[in-house]
DNA sequence: GCTAGTATAGTACTCATGTGCTATACTCAA
DNA sequence: TTGAGTATAGCACATGAGTACTATACTAGC
């Protein structure tokens, strides 16, 4: 059996040192480099064209699925596993059609990692527990989308079906931003706000903002820690 | 030198894993448990008596600063370094008041815990990258406590100035409920619960519900992943 | 027994939120 | 060129959110 050889994307030294010891023990699995960003990431498996990545979907910066997409459109051999602190169906969906091979949870058992690994090196795909062949894939995929009433277009695509200015919107919502707020920062009238909120509502299938801004924050599309406007400073 | 004995305590195998491996290439650390809750943490603790005890604050159940908290008041001889995803001034305010002798972020770089863990052993406390004494951290806490208008009455004390029922008033508002939703919920008067939201708010200072929302999602008062009302179940 | 804190609930009021509809202007692809 | 999608902004309307009061009742500590 051929070894696998991996490599390793996550912003937390001590979680990447969990996952680079538990895969260390299995002979046939090989680790070839490991980073802390989106951006390396894709340099590092452009040069060393592994079999598989594992990545955390919250990253600083480039984001896992966008780095997953990137992946696939410059048709690189490597299998994408992603790894998330928040799972969530719709952010399963949107990942494997995004390309991905494999998506758990970030508590996963090290023991299943190293299983899902290896299905996924022989060209399986793995939710949760479940392992499931490409044909497979596609009739999981149905089973869940066909219950939304969304229409779930274009595979490849960045999916948001948020248009650029909403998403906009929408990371202010998340900071606890009045509509008043957010017009005077956007330079638009308080009105358009409304406009744009209730649209981003309509298209979450959510009711108010106070859900939309957790359901952001649930997918990992703004980072909870980002806009930190006081001065702690952690530095690591 | 004395070896140095530590309990690990976070819900994620792999972090877990991280850390054991990291303190275990030190001769001086010696690891005698881990755990993934707050709740086996305290029995731990309560049995081996560590030195130190390494844990997240955002734990399923108890969380960390609860646990923290239960060990000062039992006395225990053990010291508690808190680790977080989501760093934030008042959270450490609220750590080291409540008793922990370190608070830093959980993307700290593996030789930076290690030397935290050996200064803390030694009795000094650390903030991020800051060693203090006893006096120290006091001077620390009074210069960063009397810049905010609040309060910070009772040290040793559940700190939380909200009560119980705010508490869970908060957590639905977390969830992105509407006020009427809540009294059905609760069975009581939506009026009562116009009441609790805005003495929430004003005990956090903050304006409106989204923003009360995401800052106990920012402090890990409310867990982003605990109230999973879909069927993704992956199961670790 | 008195006091402080909390949970309850009401009234009254203001302002923010969210919806529906219309309308203009711009861009991009068919 | 036409149409779809988006950003802009207005008006009107209903409802929700949040504040300021007052008030009762229960509990726990002094």
């Amino acid at each position: 059996m051929d070894t696998i050889t991996i490599v390793i994307v996550d912003d937390h030294p001590l979680f990447r040192q969990g996952v680079i010891n538990t895969l260390s023990l299995e002979s046939d699995l090989n680790i070839v480099a490991d980073t802390d960003n989106g951006e390396d990431a894709l340099t590092l498996v452009r040069k060393f064209k592994p079999d598989v990545v594992i990545m955390d979907v919250n990253l600083p910066g480039m984001n896992g699925q966008q780095v997953t997409r990137q992946i696939i459109s410059e048709k690189l051999p490597t299998r994408v596993v992603l790894l998330t602190a928040y799972d969530d169906v719709e952010q399963i969906i949107h990942s494997m059609r995004s390309g991905a091979a494999a998506y758990c949870a970030k508590h996963v058992k090290p023991e299943s990692l190293v299983g899902i690994i290896r299905q996924v090196a022989l060209g399986k795909y793995v939710i949760g527990t479940e392992v499931f062949d490409s044909s497979g894939l596609d009739r999981w995929l149905e089973l869940k989308t066909e219950g939304s009433a969304r229409s779930y277009s274009d595979p490849g695509e960045p999916f948001h079906p948020l248009s650029k200015r909403e998403m906009e919107v929408l990371s202010y919502l998340t900071r606890g931003m009045s509509n008043k707020e957010i017009a005077n920062l956007l330079g638009i009238s308080h009105q358009t706000v409304k406009n744009h909120v209730t649209s981003i509502l309509r298209k979450l299938g959510v009711e108010d903002r106070t859900q939309a801004a957790v359901y952001a924050l649930r997918r990992g599309w703004v980072r909870l820690h980002d806009h930190d406007f006081n001065d702690p400073q952690i530095s690591e």
